[in-house]
DNA sequence: CAACTCTACAACTGTTTAGTTGATAGAGGA
DNA sequence: TCCTCTATCAACTAAACAGTTGTAGAGTTG
């Protein structure tokens, strides 16, 4: 299914809240923990050395948009990832980024000759 | 080539700005105009009906982070995408919206009977 | 040269939001 | 019941950033 063109601005607003929502070093870090399993908040906390509010939050922020979901159990509460397609962004981007590397790589060795 | 794990702190901070940048309906509507080819500044503020400053600005973000590129021609200068990679973003996420609309759909449906 | 067009830069404003701190709610265990 | 551990909520602060306004510089045209 192709997207359609123009984009619809009600379109563009939900795409662009998915990425901003992914654009943050503490999210990304929360989902790289969280690619290992399920995990409670406060495994996360000693994990990433953050404040217990500020994990909640950006879990919370996350299971907003259905990236990740929340399982109660006794005391505590199991976060896992919902949507396993961030793992693909990111490795997009991470392709993206080594590309460039090769590029700036490919200048530099060009000017040492 | 499978990535680091846990995810080392530069490689985060890469990640997350890459995101970031494209979290903005504004470039994201650059880009989707873009995505026809070649443009100039001025082509996308008459495209989008925004001002010139802020298309200018907007380009130059992701002229800084190698998603697009740009070429002077006399009084013009045009921009282009260079990273194509950003397209593939964009339809990931959709396929992740698409599968939660899916998902919420079903819901109702099962409501409804 | 003078007038005009196109692009970029700088300063400012308002909004968003990450992170902290403090308080609260709820689930076990003694 | 009282205590502890865990998770969330609320209010605040500071920083990042989108959009506007004004302007400078480069290039073109007359």
């Amino acid at each position: 299914m192709a997207l359609p063109h123009p984009l619809p601005d009600d379109l563009v607003e939900l795409i662009a809240r998915r990425f901003r929502v992914i654009g943050e070093p503490m999210r990304i870090r929360l989902l790289d923990r969280l690619r290992e399993g399920e995990a409670t908040v406060s495994d996360l906390t000693d994990a990433l050395d953050a404040s217990q509010q500020n994990v909640s939050k950006h879990l919370a922020v996350m299971a907003d948009v259905g990236i990740v979901g929340r399982r109660k159990a006794g005391n505590h509460v199991y976060y896992r990832i919902v949507d396993e397609g961030v793992f693909a962004l990111c490795d997009q981007v991470c392709g993206s980024l080594r590309q460039q590397l090769r590029a700036v790589n490919d200048l530099v060795e060009g000017v040492g000759r």
